[in-house]
RNA sequence: GGCCCUAUCGUCUAAUGGUUAGGACGGCACCCUUUCAAGGUGUAAACCCGGGUUCGACUCCCGGUAGGGUCACCA
């Protein structure tokens, strides 16, 4: 028995940058797809010129490639395909078949609250010959089909569907011809997509059958909640992919938080790359309900893939993040301190730019006795000839031992004096890179200039 | 409001009629420690409510409640 092949695509919508949903998206759908050896697609559903913003669909390929989503052959643009007629063909035969018809509505006002819905339009039975093509919906048909992710039957009476637009006026389909003709025509086979398309499912339903062909399976995953409800928007903070490679997040800690963001596999693995997705991804693990986007696990995952990274890697990544002259060598000698103390790569600043320029503590950061510890440290530093990190350990250790200081609040003071906070990379060795001019510097100004 | 979907710790989730309801993030405590981290150990924390079905329900059915979605010549 030959088994058919998996076949699926993502299909986006230029309108902007791409939504960490829409990255989840693709992540199922790709995994669908690959994890029996089948094929991917991608689709440009830019049937809306008005909302098209430019620049977006390259945007899109950049980001897919970069988290090493590839899609099979050359992606289907939409908008190119309606000049070759397909949709317009497919609208007329339903014309033909009497299960469309033409309106000369003008646009509802979406704006204008409190329009009570029309169901069934005044235009289906003028007879009209041009306008907009709507679907001709029937009266009390049950409409019913499986949901392979929510693994259940859903079922409309088709009272309930309303009349809806498929060609519009300038000749473009709207999402519900095109989605079917072209799914069609792509030979997908399951189509992977938000809840919110749920309640339209019946009209390309309808349309599947009205023009004799036969309807992918489809599923619906649920959609990410902002942590304040509803869906998660633009208004209520970051949603963008874009937005979060340009916070510092990795591509690999997204991923990660993503793919569990409404699937699990069985074993309550936790930790995965993108092949190791697609090896253990079960549509089974799809959650039904939706699920609440906190950060606080992809900062966690962020953490994990940040210490994970090579010394070498994080050069490279840090980069972009440095607004001071990139010194490599001095780079090299930092990521080591700061390693383990990033989230994101952003942090890298705060938490190591006293190498980079001096920063003025503040007075209030000193303890009681600082004057007392930096004229210590001071006195050992200068003495010290070879200023290593052992030397410094051993020397300092004699004074606060000798001096009877308590360990702490001298290295704090000195700390402080250093890097301007209480909160810094390990300061012996933090004064060993900016090396012992710097660090006498920084002491004398402490010392005599606050 | 009509229609549709959903419901396990604070959050992401495991469990597919019989478990001390498991894991992870976060929290807390302790260890490590010159700060902060990282790491280690431990701990608190959940089956929305009400009816059924069943010898037995987190698991199945019904109702309620709550959350979400959708009702455009947008996708």
């Amino acid at each position: 028995m030959k088994k058919k092949i998996i076949r699926t695509r993502f299909a986006p919508s230029p309108t902007g940058y791409l939504h960490i949903g829409g990255l989840r998206t693709a992540l199922y759908s790709y995994a669908l797809a690959k994890h029996s050896g089948g094929k991917f697609y991608l689709r440009i559903d830019d049937t809306d010129k008005k909302r098209e913003v430019a620049g977006a669909r390259e945007k899109i390929f950049e980001i897919l490639k970069l988290f090493r989503i590839s899609w099979d052959e050359k992606p289907v643009v939409q908008s190119e395909r309606v000049k070759t007629g397909v949709y317009e063909r497919a609208a007329m035969s339903l014309i033909r078949s009497g299960h469309a018809f033409y309106c000369n509505c003008p646009p509802r006002n979406v704006k204008e609250s409190g329009v009570p819905k029309v169901l069934r339009d005044p235009c289906r039975n003028k007879n009209l010959s041009s306008g907009a093509i709507k679907l001709m919906v029937p009266e009390g048909k049950e409409i019913e089909f499986y949901d392979f992710v929510m693994d259940r039957k859903v079922s409309w009476n088709s009272s309930e569907v309303a009349d809806t637009i498929l060609l519009k006026s300038d000749g473009f389909p709207t999402y519900h011809l095109a989605v079917v003709v072209d799914d069609h025509e792509m030979g997908i086979t399951h189509v992977i997509r938000g809840v919110e398309w749920l309640s339209s499912t019946p009209i390309h339903l309808l349309v599947y059958d009205y023009l004799g062909i036969e309807a992918p399976l489809i599923g619906h995953i649920s959609s990410i909640l902002d942590p304040s409800g509803g869906k998660l928007s633009k208004r209520k903070g970051n949603v963008a992919v874009e937005q979060f490679l340009e916070e510092g997040y990795l591509p690999e800690a997204i991923i990660n938080f993503v793919i569990l963001l409404g699937w699990s596999p069985k074993d309550n693995r936790e930790l995965f790359t993108l092949e190791e997705f697609v090896e253990a991804f079960d549509i089974k693990g799809l959650q039904k309900s939706n699920p609440i986007f906190n950060k606080d696990k992809l900062d966690w995952f962020n953490g994990y893939y940040i210490r994970k990274k090579s010394d070498g890697e994080l050069l490279h990544l840090l980069k972009p993040f440095v607004t001071n002259v990139f010194d490599e060598s001095l780079m090299s000698r930092i990521i080591p301190l700061v390693k383990e103390r990033l989230t994101k790569l952003s942090d890298f600043e705060n938490l190591a730019g006293f190498f980079f320029a001096f920063r003025k503590p503040a007075p209030n950061l000193f303890g009681k006795n600082y004057k007392l510890h930096l004229q210590e440290a001071l006195k050992v530093i200068s003495q010290l000839e070879d200023f290593n990190l052992d030397s410094l350990n051993e020397g300092l250790m004699r004074a606060v031992k000798m001096n009877n200081f308590k360990t702490g609040d001298f290295f704090m003071d000195l700390r402080v004096a250093i890097a301007g906070s209480k909160i810094t990379p390990p300061i012996n060795e933090s004064m060993v890179i900016l090396g012992k001019e710097e660090t006498v510097k920084r002491l004398k100004y402490a010392l005599y200039e606050i």
